[in-house]
DNA sequence: CCTACCGATCGGTAGG
DNA sequence: CCTACCGATCGGTAGG
């Protein structure tokens, strides 16, 4: 339900800069930053938004980012990584509920794309501000897409291998499915009627066409 | 073959800021400089490119870019513009030059995913630029967004209507099988072993799996 | 967490 | 199409 990794709870008064990406419904300081990053940052992109911005929608003074953040980037960064560990969680918790190949595409289609309208905003960022990440940031991240790419392939690897499926070529197919669940974030709208919900419904099924189940 | 939309082939020596917006194999000073900045908003993001950096890859002083273009963002325009005249051009064509909702589903996943293969520089500033246009020129440009749309929906439709295809809601459809072409801009890379030529093959079926055909 | 501020850069213009 | 430049803004820091 919620959009954030697992956060250690810690209560004690630790105001290191690499705290939690918590994100949820934190109130705490750095959790506004990051809430008010988030949104200027999924609105504007990473450029165009000015670290004051981000201060004066959290109700902080100009150079209040830099108390909690060493650098802008910084703030991207724990955005970024929350969101791809957000979404590894969710995938490999779909694949873990179920226990057929199909069921299991239904699970990650439904899922994957349904987050990617509800938390739209962290997913454009997770999918087109990757770029603007430090080298090193972005290895990291890298690291965890390609085990975003991994559990979605395994199971249409094994899909096709209990003859469930039938695909043309498994890296093609598999690159296809979660573009369409991907690209979700870049038209969803919260104006739109449709829900979340109902996205990821009418997704999990054309998951299941697309590898001929 | 080309990105470009029609130009006038205009040899008249008009050195009017409203000139063509061909981008094809222009050696124009005018061509060079949107060149460059489709390279650069494509790489780097609108906000993050320097109008500088723009004239330097285009051979000028800093200022150059002003004699032919009013300001950044109409550098952003011309190359939106293009790019989205060129894809509504290419769709239409895919439709035309076949005469069954499968075939014309077929080439027009096939040309729209190679065209953002191809173009994918173009493709990234028509997909993800499109935010930073001004409010005119969006509008403007999303009318031939919705013409984009209106093509394929109208394809999906037809092949409802005469059975050939079979989907859950023609709507949801035709936004998944845009969504696939259109993500192709995002994750193509010119490095990668896969040519244009053989991703637009694989999306032309995965298309009509789409659609049940 | 704030005030005050700096150095750098940027889009755009003046005036050839 | 260039040199020279301006006004504004921005990321980040000093020093409380």
């Amino acid at each position: 339900m919620s959009s954030a990794a697992q956060t250690s709870p810690s209560t004690a008064p630790t105001p290191s800069a690499a705290g939690s990406p918590a994100l949820a419904g934190t109130s705490d300081t750095q959790g506004r930053l990051l809430e008010a990053a988030a949104e200027a940052f999924a609105d504007r992109g990473f450029h165009a938004t000015t670290t004051r911005d981000i201060a004066a929608r959290a109700g902080l003074s100009p150079a209040g980012v830099y108390v909690h953040f060493k650098t802008k980037e910084e703030l991207l960064y724990q955005l970024s990584l929350a969101g791809h560990l957000a979404a590894l969680e969710l995938l490999r918790s779909a694949v873990a509920d179920h226990d057929s190949p199909a069921d299991e595409l239904r699970a990650i289609m439904t899922t994957f794309s349904r987050w990617h309208a509800e938390h739209y905003r962290v997913g454009r960022i997770v999918q087109y501000e990757f770029g603007n990440l430090t080298d090193e940031h972005r290895d990291e991240v890298l690291r965890l897409r390609k085990e975003i790419d991994a559990v979605a392939r395994d199971v249409v690897t094994r899909g096709v291998a209990s003859g469930e499926f039938v695909v043309g070529d498994v890296a093609d197919t598999t690159l296809a499915l979660l573009s369409m669940a991907i690209d979700v974030a870049r038209w969803y709208d919260p104006e739109i009627r449709r829900t979340p919900e109902a996205i990821g419904a009418a997704y999990g099924e054309l998951g299941l066409r697309l590898v001929g189940a």
